[in-house]
DNA sequence: AAACGATACTACTGCATGGTAATATAGTAA
DNA sequence: TTACTATATTACCATGCAGTAGTATCGTTT
């Protein structure tokens, strides 16, 4: 699949019956892509071998023993990782080291986890102030 | 499940045997949090009603029509994205009107959009690379 | 060449979930 | 109340995919 531009942000649905915004929805495309993207990050044991491929390159064994995971496990996981260019193999004799192709992930992941914290943070306040409403009567 | 502290970056595994480079490991509910908010994210139904709401509140009527989804679907996908804090329900009379409590949203599928849309234009770089290879012989 | 170790692949199972039809619920108007 | 419209819920089916055991592949060492 070859995209004619170089920003999804450019790719607008033709059929846009809704812009009243001035903002054009995004092609069904783009949406797609990012969905993947996504779905990519949306697995626990894929966001463990991220977690750990944050300072630097590791072979397979050593993700194995840091994650815990099984072998076939990992390959697999490396293997959706690597085709969506997340992280970038590199064969080195009989060891084959992986490493993030793209720090942008990191930016990313921290990005979500300050949100989720203060989503929480958020929801623990609301509690408390219940736990204070009931507490005066 | 109550969270200690305000940042989910504090939150470290404590079993951490692989600290070499400073940076410590996320906790396993740190990860299953953020697992679960790009599962979320990971699918395009989801992300086409996010668009829908990029400029305001929407009932669920004006969601079904803009999207083209079946009103079962969208109903579903609603509940999921309220569950997730990313949309905010609020009734009115007969209708209930939806809209996105948290414009981080936006921000974070921009950037995973440029994202793509570098990595697209790279690929593309390599592939005319590779012609103009073929082309000199 | 033979044995070994590291990684990848295949086939399979079980579970989660997206889509949908049918039904339920709730607000509104006659 | 009755009828109607908007939204939610339930039950069901089909698909996708994570995990795993077994096997294959490939580089290395002896």
């Amino acid at each position: 699949m070859v995209l004619p531009n170089n920003s999804l942000n450019k790719i607008y649905d033709s059929k846009d019956q809704s812009a009243e915004c001035g903002i054009s929805k995004l092609s069904p495309v783009a949406i797609a892509l990012m969905a993947d993207f996504f779905k990519v990050l949306s697995e626990p044991s894929r966001l463990q071998i991220i977690c750990t491929l944050r300072c630097g390159s590791k072979n397979v064994s050593q993700i194995i023993n840091e994650t815990g995971l099984g072998q076939a496990n990992v390959s697999k996981h490396l293997k959706v990782l690597t085709q969506a260019s997340i992280v970038a193999r590199n064969q080195q004799g009989i060891n084959v080291f992986y490493k993030i192709s793209n720090p942008f992930i990191f930016e990313l992941c921290e990005l979500v986890c300050d949100s989720i914290s203060i989503q929480i943070e958020q929801q623990n306040q609301k509690l408390e102030h219940l736990r204070n409403i009931q507490n005066s009567f």
